[in-house]
DNA sequence: TTGCCCTATGTTAGCGATAACGGAACCAGA
DNA sequence: TCTGGTTCCGTTATCGCTAACATAGGGCAA
């Protein structure tokens, strides 16, 4: 455990250690002193020994800001969300983190709350760091925004969603695609009469494709949706409950109703067993997601998995790769689409024959 | 909607931009543009609009890491959690964020997964970026960690926890009396044998505190815990389900399971009533937080409100009005604490009388 | 001994911005 | 005309660190 005590002139005097402090201290220069904390170059065995025991003892924190600005090299990773609160994005950053662990990168979240002007300011206010890499979530940004990604000067991976085009590279699954499945499998167990229940965001456009293949899926069998019912604010429990309701008494008749995300989809679902709806007979359900909470309710949530560990993994896996090729940053562009898969659970019946 | 196109040259050189491309471009000095980009000192109306000009056709990015260099003064926050997937940690943030948002101030997170030795590699990074501020979750750190605090030449608040001695500021709520409180609830409301379910996780130091004050509220009243279950990883329903029939499977004539959260407490409440259980009659159940889940509920599980948000947002406070005072950062440590309130819920029967 | 390589350390010159000060131009009042 | 005060803008000197090069001293072969 390293100690780190006080030298007591520092104490009256508040001035911040530097470089210069060690290396007066342990007597050899500044230079050594910075190639020992960074274990660059050659150095003595014994010097070394010096020199991080000076450290030690008067506390000395290197300065990044100085060595950033002197070496050119910056080690955060710009991680750009439109949310916290929406058990999503700290999983994708929790993919992102531990594989950043390992090469001395650091990420460095800047939340947009689903706002175009918002991503705009944080996105520069990140550039003026000069990250080594910047990760983005969503392909829809304002024109300035692209034009900073784009000249970054760094590697930009844009993710969760693969519906579009991006800057530089991309990771992520199609959304479009995950709502047509759904669609295909509903239809396929036989359903007809769909409901949907979603966010009323227009800034949300991953949920905006599901719907929109999910349209797709369902015209492809002669079907449309039949009732929409839509909310703003985060995702809970209780606005998937009011909304089931409100939409059963409007349409009594429905017999499926998919949600955009699982926790809407759970309010509904714990809604519908409460009322006695035979599920997934009368009524099938199906969110999107795959979040664990659903493995803990009555009955598991027919629901997709979005990958979303495994894209933070992969997109931090492309901006370490470039990091460290350094100047050589003009390597192609990658674009990585995953596959979510269905995960029927209790809520969807199974396919019917014929 | 500012442009930003690039001049083609830059694309060409990829060398990055400099004040002084900005200072050539629109025929002033590096000063007066680093004036014009910063809001400060005194420039014409006509030699603004230029610069602005300028700037916006080059896609200018100021570099901060030369500016803070320059200037010795950084507008980042530090602010290290234990999780990110833990809900509570999110909303703290949240508070955080949306409080420093009127200060020009920035928050940068930091995830030590509850572990010490994290924790204090964590700060070491974040104090080599020289923050403005520094905003801590609890109080127990390893002796280094608890020196570099001390010696940041920042101000420190540790938040969540007041059961203990800070090195700086400290916003929070008693772990302790929370529990106390809600054993002299149980007590109050007739419940005789109770269990307790929780983390396994020596480093969870909350979680831990609370369990002792509620030890010591029973024991105030001859009570004593019956029969204790614990579990590591994340909070989750399906843990609850498993914990709590376990438990009741063990030791069936308990009236009352006290969760060390709301994720296992709901867990537990949903496995009761699939039982046939009768809640609160007889048996009872509380958990901890007050998370927006529980609104959802099929019954609303009695739990504790943390002032997650607010914890964040007097924090965020107290930064902001020291990082302004400047060198006078000596102000004297505030110390808030605030109170957490029993909210009963459905599942804990009404204080019996006499 | 000379010459050369190798290791360990020091010296110099920035990195891109800002603080602090200096000075020019202009106006007003004595 | 001179003094003094604005307003606006430029010059100079850092900020703390590192890249790149320079240098010292030793070992070893010829």
């Amino acid at each position: 455990m390293p100690r780190t005590p006080v030298d007591p002139r520092r104490s009256a005097s508040h001035r911040p250690l530097t470089l210069r402090d060690v290396s007066e201290a342990s007597g050899v220069s500044e230079m050594t002193v910075s190639r020992v904390l960074r274990n660059r170059g050659d150095v003595s065995e014994t010097t070394r020994i010096k020199v991080l025991e000076a450290a030690r003892t008067l506390g000395y924190v290197p300065n990044k800001i100085a060595g950033a600005l002197a070496s050119q090299r910056v080690n955060l990773v710009g991680v750009v969300i439109p949310s916290l609160s929406n058990l999503v994005f700290p999983e994708v950053l929790s993919g992102i983190s531990a594989e950043l662990d390992e090469t001395g990168l650091q990420p460095v979240v800047g939340v947009t709350n689903y706002s175009p002007a918002r991503e705009e300011s944080v996105l520069y206010e990140m550039l003026s760091w000069r990250p080594a890499g910047l990760v983005v979530a969503g392909l829809e940004h304002t024109e300035a925004a692209r034009a900073m990604l784009a000249n970054a000067g760094a590697p930009v991976v844009e993710i969760m969603d693969v519906d579009g085009e991006g800057v530089d590279s991309v990771v992520g699954i199609s959304h479009r695609r995950a709502g047509l499945h759904m669609a295909e499998a509903i239809v396929a167990s036989g359903y007809r009469r769909i409901g949907f229940l979603g966010t009323k965001m227009p800034e949300d456009h991953r949920a905006r494709k599901r719907l929109e293949g999910f349209r797709e899926g369902l015209a492809a069998a002669g079907l449309g949706i039949e009732d929409t019912e839509f909310y703003s604010g985060g995702s809970a429990l209780l606005k998937g409950r009011e909304m089931t309701e409100a939409m059963m008494r409007r349409s009594p008749d429905l017999d499926f109703l998919y949600y955009s995300n699982d926790m809407i989809g759970a309010g509904g679902l714990l809604w519908c067993l409460e009322q006695g709806y035979d599920v997934p007979g009368r009524l099938g359900l199906a969110g999107f997601n795959g979040v664990e909470l659903l493995q803990g309710l009555p009955r598991r949530l027919a629901t997709m998995d979005s990958c979303r560990r495994e894209i933070g993994q992969r997109a931090a896996q492309i901006i370490a790769a470039r990091a460290c090729e350094g100047a050589s940053a003009d390597a192609a562009p990658e674009r990585i689409e995953l596959e979510p898969v269905i995960q029927p659970g209790d809520t969807i019946r199974p396919p019917s024959r014929g």
